[in-house]
Parts: structure tokens; sequence; C-alpha cells
DNA sequence: TGACATAGTGTCGAATGAACACTAATTTAG
DNA sequence: CTAAATTAGTGTTCATTCGACACTATGTCA
């Protein structure tokens, strides 16, 4: 029984949430698109391994990655007997694919638009997008989502792009700013109109947010 | 690489949350306690697998289960490479032990008071009652400890000891009126003292509750 | 039949969520 | 250089919900 690991990562893109997504080369399902991953190899835990298979496949390193769920039925991989543990992660906006090796094969697709996927890929993608949006509300793995000075905007359009709704500017930034979790930089971001002042999250209160339930009630 | 499955079986007696423990008989770690659970065959499920083991050893079938995580270092067994797939399980208070097989070296023990545990499982352990706690407030898993007709007070007794702190009647009881997922039954407790009204969970209107955020603000 | 034990019920103040519109600062086009 | 366009930023009100708090009701049992 050989253990695998594959990998949902999210990124936002233009206000738009995508995945990542990797084209096959070998059967089976050669030409279809498939979520990064590989075997757990001999020696390595399987945090390890997702990061490794992350690496190796999209040139992506540094990242935000959770377990999600184990899926193990006797005939998803025409191989024979695979369990495979699938990941979600989380990369910044600004952070690019490396050129690497498989990588040229690798693309982002919106969420809305995802073509057919090898394998159960399609369950294991539903559900990491549905612990996401989960998550979203009651942590702040949001922030995983934008480079370490964001602008308010920014912030809250990560929200709207992962919940798929808008939400009401002065309710957002008075719940952001209730919490406490955001340094104000003395930095302006250019380059629009009105120069919007940048931010920075600070994980320092982060252990006495899990006792507040619901932390983003959107 | 093996693949085993091991179970975190929760349930609640005499208002004090318990957990189901095996004792070894075999090394390694022959004479201590552990979570229930066995390697998963080769043609059935992750979840099957579960809720076999769960019948083995325990002679317990109708559960709630679900999987909680998948843990994999590759020292967690001196016998070798083994990927564990945890699953917690609840089972209601009026349901008991079958005389089976292994079952005699069955035990429930205290959550407050568990005794060493072989391999990781005192860590599989930790994150299946944190998982409990958690889900105990925005999901209705708690009407899962309790029999199919169950009073106000048992329910509230459910909710303070997963969560271990006492609860306000009053509160405890307006809230759950205004989920509306119980049905009032004609039948009354008797054998205390005031006979105390009988209810039923319905899960009819479950779905919409996905969407109300947290359901237990205690 | 009276003491005891558990069931059951309502109010009020505080905090939080949801709806809603204008002013401020800058860029760019004429 | 001035006006128009664009995005940033800011408070109030109302409804709902949370949290604290104490007494009455109904049965059992001595």
């Amino acid at each position: 029984m050989k253990v695998a690991v594959d990998i949902v990562i999210f990124t936002i893109q233009a206000g738009v949430l995508k995945a990542l997504l990797v084209k096959r080369l070998i059967p089976p399902f050669e030409g279809q698109f498939a979520l990064p991953g590989g075997f757990v190899l001999k020696d390595e835990d399987l945090d390890q391994a997702a990061l490794r298979e992350l690496r190796e496949e999209t040139g992506i390193g540094d990242v935000y990655l959770e377990q999600l769920y184990s899926f193990g039925s006797p005939d998803r991989d025409p191989r024979g007997r695979i369990v495979s543990v699938a990941y979600f992660a989380l990369v910044s906006a600004d952070r690019q694919l490396h050129a690497g090796s498989d990588a040229a094969e690798a693309q982002w697709f919106p969420v809305s638009k995802m073509p057919q996927l090898a394998f159960d890929h399609a369950e294991i993608f539903e559900y990491a997008i549905e612990r996401l949006r989960n998550k979203l509300e009651y942590t702040t793995v949001g922030f995983q989502l934008l480079p370490e000075k964001f602008t308010l905007t920014e912030l809250q359009t990560v929200y709207e792009a992962i919940l798929e709704k808008t939400l009401d500017k002065r309710n957002f930034r008075r719940k952001i700013a209730q919490l406490k979790i955001l340094k104000p930089l003395r930095e302006f971001q250019h380059g629009g109109q009105r120069p919007a002042q940048l931010f920075k999250f600070v994980a320092t209160k982060f252990e006495k947010l899990k006792d507040k339930g619901i932390l983003f009630p959107f």
C-alpha cells in the first residue's frame, strides 16, 4: 500500500481566487490536469513530503501548509492501492512560479473555472475550498494570501474573492481594527489615486484569538 | 508502507466525558493502553476500516464517525513505517460495550485521567478532544452522545462535560429553542424529582444551520 | 403531608452585527 | 493649472444577540 500527498494550492491574482494544477505527462490520465503531488518517501513525514513535492513541481517554497483530509478508496487510483493525504496551501499574491523542472506545465486556474481533474482530485479540491472558506471566518489564514505589507482594500479583496460576496467597507474595517492584529506602517502605497496606508500582520496576540469564537462574521 | 486507522471514541457517563482505550497484549508497548485501531485491509476504504476495527475491538456498531487527521512520522511505530489515519467517534451514553473478542480489555477512561498511551496516541488523543470541543460549537455533533430521547438537562450536561464549564440553564435553553432542532415529545422522564420532558433531535433543517456561523456560543 | 430535589421560566443592560453616504487625497486629462 | 475621475477613509443608528441573574412548579420520598 502506497501513501501519497496531493496539494491544493490557492492564491489570489487580480482579485480572483485561483488554484494550481499540473498537466499530467504520463498515464494514467495523461494530458489531464491534476493536483500537484507525489509519493511519500521512506524517511520523511507527511508534511515534509508535501513541501518537497510543492517545491519540485512548482518551485514554490515559502507557503502556509495545512493537512486537509486523507482519501483512501481502494479504486481511487488505477495503478493500485494508494492512500492520498491531501494538503491545502496558501501562497501570497506576489510570489511567482519558478520556472523549474516540471513547472512549465503548472498553471493557475480560477476556482470557478476548473478543468476536469484526474483521479478523485475534483473531490479533494471541493473539500479544500470548503475548508478554506470556513477557516477564513475563525482564523487569520487570510493574511497568508497577501504580501508582508498590504492595504486594507487588498485585505478586503481577499475576503471577497474567497467568500464570493461583496463586503461593506466600513464594517470590514471596524472589525479588523477591533481585532488589533494589524500594525499600521508609515508607508503608503502609491500608484492608484489617493495613496493607501500599508499595514502589516502581527501574530503577537494570535493565541488569545482562539477563544474569541468567530473572528470574521461576514 | 502500511496504513492503519486509530480511533478516539468518546462517550459521556454520569456527566463525565470518557474515551475508550484497549490494553495491548503484545509488544511493542505490551501492557500499555492504546487507542483501538488496526491495519487497513486491501479492499476496504478508510472509513470501513475504522468501523470494522471499532466493531472487532469493542463490539460497538452504531456510531458517529469522522476522520480526524493523519499521522505519519517515520518513527512513530517501532515496527516500521506506518501511517495512521485517526478517526474520532461518538457513541451515545446508553450503548454498552459488547463483551466481545478483545473487548475484555477495553475500558472507558475519563478524559481528565488518561493513562500513558502507546505510540503517539497521546498526541492523537489531544487532537481529537480539541476537535470535539470545536465541533460542539458550530455543529450538532453533541446530540450523538445522547440516546434518541433525552431531556434538556441531559443535553446541557453533555455540553458542560465537554467544554468543562457550567452553563446558565436559561440561556442554554433559550439558545436551543431558537435553533428549532428539537421536537418535544409527549413523554416525560420519571425517576428523579419533577419529571422532565423528553425531546428528540430532528435533523430536518440541518443544512440551513451551516450558514448560521456559530451555533452554540457558550 | 411536608421537606427536598430537579424542572422550568423572563427581563434587562451590554455588546455586536448590518445597513447606509459622504468627504479626502491624489492622478490624469483637457 | 484646473476640473474631473478614482480610490481611500470615516460614524451613526437600529436590530439582534449575549450574558447575568432568581424564583416558581411539580413531582418523589421519608
